[in-house]
RNA sequence: UACCCGGUAGUGUAAUGGUAGCACAGCAGGUUUUGGUCCUGCUUGUCGAGGUUCGAAUCCUCGCCGGGUAGCCA
């Protein structure tokens, strides 16, 4: 079976594997069928999660079908529309693995034809210049119950249209006292079939096109044509055009009514946009915890922005797993978070070497091991990946153990080390817990004591001994500082823009979605580490497991000899867990 | 009280007239030099009522519930 007719893992799938089979949108040069796709962001924003899922999908099912993606830029509102997007925008899809190719397009680009195609509409008598206000315009929509009143605009002649078109183009008229309306239905029961505004007049400086134009097309009018410009055979988009569709299709065949040569009519398919528990999917709410100071910036590793994920350690092929986890459909729900996360640890648990770094550091000093004396112990790198070897890791008479790793009176089931507890230290020796030194003062406990069993060497007891608890720890006199910063989600409940009337989102933001930790202590080798940037210049941080702990990437707030990591995402913890209980 | 679209375990997603399955979460156990990974088992579901049919998650009708839509935004 080839994979172009393997099983259909979605509606979209079913619907162009039918097509494909009735050689719908033709064939390539090879005699393939055709399938091309596109990804339209509008330059006013950074990329997010839910933006991922549309890329993944749209270059995801090009590929599949050995078709192509197309990269477009709707950059049809100069009011809102700025270079450093698109900069961010083509920096994220590339990430994410998305191949344009050569065809990185804008829909700036399509002005001249698209004005072309209005005049014909208005030689057809299809469409016409209105006068009304804005204000005016809305009140001759009707509401969603009632129907909408003719424009008296509307039957003004051909030649008076066009007339009246050309002038606005020219820039002879004012914003907003013009537009192009399509003629269809003031009665429809769908609003957007009320006589849908065309062009509006806008003198404003475009990030492409400069003021070569004072009239811009509206998103009904220019979305399908763009799509037949390019030849893109599945339009997708999310749930809320469904009621744009009949618009789509009534502009292009308004364009072929009466044509010898159509121009290409692309089909629009609606999938349910992305929504992630304890999170926030709204450009508008995410600009405000950037510009509010509530996260760092756009690739703040706390944001859901493409960027964001990048900074906190994500793999793209971590985000394309999990945006092919989620699935595709046409029901608006809501994925929990941890699915995300999972994807991650999924990833990393295959790919990141293991390292030891004491986060909360306490000193255990081991009586019985001889002053001054370093043992080189062999750790393995990654016990997912044989091929990723073995490396040394000094060992000596003072280590640094994770505070939570020492109890004075252990609670029920703690296997870690207490008075009299016998545990692993881990690929070193047994060690045996003698006592612990408190700061008379404070009553904390500064130091733990024990002695080990040089027998035990490498981690396994010759005698068959066994102990339950096997810790991390770092030699005190071999461990470079750094700062570890530890997130959680940004927001405390399950979905932040569900509150009561009256009380803002910013009250469910969790106080502690960041935790910064310094004076971490980490095993020597961990000094190589950076924030490495690709020939392009994107984030590609190393990437690691510290043991017991998570997955975790170097920040590029990193100096030298001054390291910062960020916890991408923890490990499972059973015992958390239990101890929750 | 208009039109459009949806509703399957806690969450998401399959089954397209023929045994309601999978993933994640949860629970229990096994393995383990990470309380990780891995492995095994278990709990939990077709919004409701009618109808068509030998047989309905699927088709029909009527309800119920949810989402979308009244920008010169996309």
């Amino acid at each position: 079976m080839s994979e172009v007719t393997a099983t259909p893992t979605h509606f979209i799938h079913e619907i162009i594997e039918a097509d494909n089979a009735a050689r719908k949108w033709g064939t390539w040069p090879d005699g393939r069928p055709r399938v091309h796709t596109r990804f339209p962001p509008e330059p006013n924003g950074y990329l997010h999660i839910g933006h991922a899922k549309s890329i993944c999908l749209n270059f995801g099912l090009a590929k599949h079908y050995g078709g192509k993606f197309n990269l477009r830029f709707d950059d049809t509102n100069p009011c809102k529309e700025e270079q450093e997007y698109v900069d961010s925008i083509v920096e994220d899809v590339r990430w994410l693995g998305g191949d344009w190719e050569d065809r990185l397009l804008f829909a700036s680009d399509y002005f001249k034809q698209m004005y072309d195609w209005a005049c014909l509409l208005i030689k057809k008598g299809k469409a016409y210049v209105c006068d009304l206000t804005p204000e005016e315009t809305s009140k001759h929509r009707g509401s969603l119950t009632r129907p909408g009143t003719n424009s008296p605009f509307r039957d003004r002649s051909v030649a008076e249209n066009l007339d009246l078109f050309d002038r606005m183009r020219k820039g002879e008229f004012p914003d907003g006292s013009r537009t192009l309306k399509a003629k269809i239905d003031m009665a429809s029961p769908n609003l957007n079939l009320r006589d849908p505004v065309m062009y509006r007049i806008l003198h404003a400086e475009h990030h492409r096109t400069g003021n070569a134009w004072c009239i811009y097309p509206m998103y009904d009018w220019e979305h399908g044509l763009e799509d037949s410009i390019e030849g893109i055979t599945h339009s997708i988009c999310t749930l809320e055009f469904e009621n744009h569709r009949p618009l789509y299709d009534w502009f292009i065949d308004a364009i072929n009514e009466g044509e010898t040569s159509p121009i290409h009519h692309p089909q629009q398919i609606e999938f349910a946009r992305l929504a992630l528990t304890h999170s926030l999917m709204s450009k508008r709410k995410l600009l405000e915890l950037v510009k509010d100071g509530h996260v760092r910036g756009w690739d703040d590793p706390r944001m859901p922005t493409v960027s964001g994920l990048r900074r906190r350690g994500y793999t793209p092929e971590s985000v394309r797993a999990f945006c092919a986890d989620i699935g595709v459909a046409r029901f608006n729900g809501v994925i929990e978070v941890v699915r995300l996360e999972n994807a991650l640890r999924d990833h990393l648990n295959k790919i990141a070497p293991r390292r030891l770094a004491v986060l909360r550091p306490l000193k255990l000093v081991i009586e019985n091991f001889p002053e001054g004396a370093v043992e080189e112990l062999d750790a393995v790198n990654n016990p997912e990946d044989a091929a990723a070897g073995t490396r040394k890791v000094p060992f000596s008479k003072v280590l640094y153990i994770e505070r939570e790793d020492f109890a004075e009176t252990p609670p029920k089931g703690y296997f870690r080390l207490f008075p009299g507890n016998e545990v692993r230290l881990r690929y070193a020796f047994f060690v045996k817990c003698t006592g612990c030194v408190k700061d008379p003062a404070t009553g904390e406990v500064t130091e733990v004591h024990c002695t080990y069993d040089p027998a035990t060497r490498g981690g396994d007891s010759p005698d068959g001994r066994k102990v339950k608890g096997t810790i991390h720890w770092v030699s005190a006199a071999h461990a470079i500082n750094a700062e570890v910063r530890l997130y959680d989600h940004l927001f405390k409940t399950t979905e932040p823009e569900d509150v009561p009337e009256g009380v803002s989102y910013l009250t469910n933001l969790n106080p502690e979605s960041l935790v910064t930790l310094s004076g971490c202590k980490l095993e020597p080798s961990l000094a190589a580490c950076e924030a490495r940037r690709d020939s392009h210049g994107t984030l590609t941080p190393d990437r690691v497991q510290f043991e017991r702990h998570g997955y975790f990437c170097v920040d590029p707030d990193s100096k030298a000899g001054a390291l910062v990591f960020n916890r991408a995402v923890s490990l499972k913890d059973s015992w958390a867990k239990a101890k929750g209980r």
